[in-house]
DNA sequence: CATTTCGATAAGCATGCGCCTATCATCTAC
DNA sequence: GTAGATGATAGGCGCATGCTTATCGAAATG
């Protein structure tokens, strides 16, 4: 019935791609991927568990650490112990990390619009809206 | 000016989610992800040297060898010395093949669809499209 | 108070992958 | 022919990741 190429088969391409970019866009920002990531999600609102945070972001909460260690002592994050419950690490975003992350996001969405100019407006509209969509269908 | 979020970030975790569901999907029929790449691309027509069919389905050419093995013997593929060129290898696909890779991939885009079919049907078109044209853009 | 639970951290192990080298057979060019 | 290029294969190295365990400080529970 479906006459069409497998889902995965079209988008793994164009998600490395993508990850590729975002990799050279990053670089001159000085900080890696899961920095990126951590701080976007950091920018949306503080966390109170490291744990939480790896959830957050798909990571294995022990694989983020060496990650905040390094935001921490560039002075993009803060990481201070809960004064409720102090085990935990209550984490937040920085003005300079807010910077950083704006201004890396910028170089990074202005690369993706390199691809997505090729597109129609309301082709564009569309996959963005549906891309939104589906991610957040399977996320939570 | 763009308010929205990363494409990777948007993509990423439902092209990891797509990739989950379709080892789940492939289980059943005993091929691993790379056999069904393989197949898949094999059903598109034959090729001539193996290091060709990992330059398409994007593998390391060393990687895909025990692949190879394995599919051939269980009779899903042919790998034939070329008479004109004894170094390089005949790769087809046998019929046994072409229907189990038929059969894999019904059941990859029978759960696919649950996923589109929350979509409308003008959404659904135009996602499919712009995934299939994003996808050779950044391909060859 | 003593036991148990929980968060952060470090360390170890197995996996999968990209990359690089070596080997062997074969083909091509001179 | 002889030398160099090409294809398949095997093996090893390094990296990133997921998963597991151990430790330690701090809470919570009885």
């Amino acid at each position: 019935m479906t006459e069409r190429r497998d889902l995965a088969a079209m988008l793994h391409p164009l998600v490395k791609a993508l990850i590729a970019a975002e990799i050279r866009a990053l670089e001159p920002h000085g900080i890696s991927m899961w920095a990126y990531v951590v701080l976007s999600a950091l920018d949306d609102g503080p966390v109170r568990t490291q744990a939480a945070l790896a959830e957050a972001v798909g990571a294995d909460k022990t694989r983020i650490i060496g990650t905040l260690d390094r935001l921490q002592e560039a002075g993009l994050i803060t990481r201070e112990p809960d004064p409720g419950d102090r085990r935990a690490r209550l984490l937040a975003i920085t003005d300079a990390g807010r910077r950083r992350r704006r201004a890396a996001q910028a170089d990074i969405q202005e690369g993706e619009e390199l691809l997505l100019a090729t597109l129609s407006p309301g082709d564009r509209a569309a996959f963005l809206r549906v891309a939104e969509t589906l991610a957040n269908n399977v996320g939570p």
